[in-house]
DNA sequence: TCAAAAGTGTTACTGATACACCCATGG
DNA sequence: CCATGGGTGTATCAGTAACACTTTTGA
């Protein structure tokens, strides 16, 4: 940081790149845009845009989930989640010029209307996984944000963040179960949940049929905790040898 | 990523800017230089610089620390460690110009001479924590790349880049204490190193004198092991409402 | 012979897993 | 009355914490 000189450095155009995912009918998707022009043109990307002057990339972030989704900003209001992952800023992962992406991994509850965004030319919840590779680097970033939201969710009450305002234990451990890709004991959940103080908040009367069959399940808000003491761990999917971030 | 218009961006300027550890007498201590001219002359800040135009970030940042320290980059090799904190973009952090700064953390075994940089007017080993405010946003920089530091010595391998290439298992529980501010039963953090496959590996014969007093210790060299499974916790520094990142 | 540090053993406790079992509802 | 999902109880097991104890060195 000594020596600044105004013309010492390269230009760069500093953008924001978003993976939002969402759950929805029991399956991980994720909102992706289709390109309109070239480079990659037809080809699907994630959503994002360009940092504009006044802004950090934070405010940019919540500006263009906000744009893509409808959805509030927020980062810390009722469910919603928005989180720095990283840059990606290789010399040629922009073909036309050069541009260092700020990441950020997004939560939001199921049903945000697809919103045809200001500049979007069509935008999708896909299921995760399915499209073939995404433009730019941006099959890594969505990797690498998948990651990390599996990984916070064993320490931290993430999940709380795909669910609706009231939600039942059953629908929080789908969840779970549908981001980790693992089964758990319905049972044994539900003691960890319970009993891990922030966690979830009950309501006190309420009950919500939960599609027909089985007894009627009591309700949940989301509770203040934002980390998990002691954590809950998904199941034979930890390998002995597997990377740490 | 629609509609990239050349000139539709402002021009940011990227930097790197280094937190670099050291354990050195049983404290933590932190890489430092003294600024030379405005703004915040005469403060401590945290060594950085532009990235260049045929760079990646982690290039820049590798770059730095070769110039700063002397070592060489290498993000895998032995004992030395380069990792991506987060983005930095405040549209105020630099009162002159708009910059947006990629933070990383990195760890290095004890002595390296403070090899004065190409740029640097003056770079100190200073102990973690002791010198006042630093320049820009280097405080916050450095209690993230701190708190990431003493949450990844949890469930990775990571403390051994702060030792040379063979240690006693004494030393490393000393890089552990110093990090985390905390007292360790050696009983159990030799049952816990040596139970955990890849962590340590055990070099034959030698053995060495832990200066004068006690009983030799046998020597280690660090495993191929970057996870641990089981983890390694810090006592009673968990609080149950402590923040997740 | 004493202090200091390495290294071994043992016990008590906590939290996780697995599974059996009862409750309430719709078909 | 049966299938389904909510909810409770409980035995077993693994991993941790705490601490007593032996070994080997320098002073």
């Amino acid at each position: 940081m000594q020596g600044y000189d105004k013309y010492a450095f390269e230009p760069f155009a500093v953008t924001v790149d978003l993976a939002v995912f969402t759950v929805r009918a029991g399956r991980l998707h994720v909102l992706l845009v289709e390109r309109g022009q070239e480079p990659y043109a037809g080809q699907w990307a994630l959503p994002g845009g360009f940092v504009l002057p006044d802004e950090s990339a934070e405010t940019a972030a919540g500006r263009e989930l906000a744009e893509e989704t409808g959805l509030a900003d927020s980062t810390g209001s009722a469910g919603l989640h928005l989180e720095q992952l990283r840059t990606y800023s290789e010399p040629d992962r922009d073909p036309r010029m050069r541009v260092v992406s700020v990441a950020f991994a997004a939560l939001v509850p199921d049903p945000p209307a697809v919103h045809a965004g200001s500049d979007a030319a069509r935008a999708e919840w896909l299921p995760y996984g399915t499209p073939g590779p995404l433009a730019f680097d941006h099959d890594r970033i969505l990797a690498d944000a998948h990651d990390r939201v599996c990984a916070k969710f064993e320490y931290t009450g993430l999940a709380t963040a795909f669910c609706p305002p009231e939600f039942t234990l059953g629908e929080l451990r789908q969840v779970y179960e549908t981001v980790w890709a693992a089964e758990l004991d319905p049972a044994n959940f539900r003691r960890k949940v319970l009993g891990t103080t922030g966690f979830v908040e009950a309501i006190p009367g309420a009950a919500r049929l939960t599609g027909g069959r089985g007894k009627p399940a009591a309700l949940y808000r989301a509770g203040p905790a934002t980390s998990l003491h002691p954590p809950l761990l998904r199941p034979t999917t930890v390998s002995p040898e597997g990377k740490p971030s």
